[in-house]
DNA sequence: CGTAAATGTCTGTTTGAACATATAAGTGGT
DNA sequence: ACCACTTATATGTTCAAACAGACATTTACG
């Protein structure tokens, strides 16, 4: 779609049908980031569903490799790019097709271990390349500045101490 | 958090406990629209929960409004900023809370209007101070010229054709 | 006209998200 | 040692997301 083409409204506005125009800068931004994200993500969720994965569960394969050491479940719900509010079940959900297995911490016994199993990075393995190429397929375009500029912006917008 | 605080990992690496540098400036920008998207996100949602409201719905309410007229399920659906699978179940959970009507068109018998009811339209102005505050907490320590060229910069993100 | 395709909405079912709350283990103060 | 307090995981329950498919209606075409 090009914001020409769309009824004679400019950019986003156009893209979702909006009548009238942004009210403040900052709630254009915010819109563009969401829908911004939308589009892209969606992409990458059917890239897992491909493999049986969630994005969540992606996430914690992606975590877990990040360490090499087993990682607690706090540790990996802490490290999440988006907070998901049950990760017992959902990393329970991911021993059941044997992705992760858990142990129990001998010295603290709250807390449990999450390791990857083979198949779980061999899962990643697979996915790395697809990764890359969806990557520099959606976002490929760009330019190195443009692309440090908008990851710089976005920093910037959700840091406001600075 | 700060970045320079975080085990001395710089920028989204750190906020992230990612262990290892990204691979492609396109990785780091997507992990930071999808980590600013879900921070500010998670706000509005706040915020429409007190109302009675998930996102999804306020967006139904946002675009009734915007049009005046009704507008049909369907209409309504491609104009969400993220695309929400089943509408007429949405829709239906907001006529049982009597935010909307529906009814039949009857040139059209396949299509059904969607209509703003007296309290979608007053609870939608309630919403109107508290959102242009939280445009404005989130985002409001950005300039003019900062936020242009986010908006700027996401637009050209999600339109590789120019 | 009659039939096939497209369109717009609805329904059935499965699964995961979401939230509140519980349990259990460690910590620190007195 | 006991108490309250924090931390880490688990559980119960409710509800919405997701997907596939059905259904009714309209349109297109021969």
């Amino acid at each position: 779609m090009s914001a020409s083409k769309n009824k004679s409204k400019s950019g986003l506005a156009g893209e979702i049908g909006k009548q009238n125009p942004f009210e403040l800068p900052e709630q254009e931004a915010f819109l563009n980031i969401a829908r911004t994200y939308t589009l892209l993500s969606a992409q990458y969720a059917k890239l897992f569903k491909k493999h049986g994965l969630s994005e969540s569960q992606f996430n914690v394969l992606r975590i877990l490799r990040g360490h090499a050491t087993p990682v607690s479940v706090y540790q990996i719900a802490k490290e999440m790019i988006s907070p998901h509010p049950d990760m017992p079940r959902l990393i329970e959900r991911m021993q059941a097709v044997e992705l992760v297995t858990k142990q129990r911490c001998e010295n603290d016994r709250r807390v449990v271990w999450v390791n990857l199993t083979k198949q779980g990075k061999s899962l990643l393995k697979q996915l790395d390349q697809p990764l890359l190429e969806l990557h520099q397929s959606q976002l490929g375009h760009m330019t190195a500045k443009q692309l440090a500029d908008l990851s710089s912006l976005l920093w910037m917008a959700r840091h406001p101490k600075g």
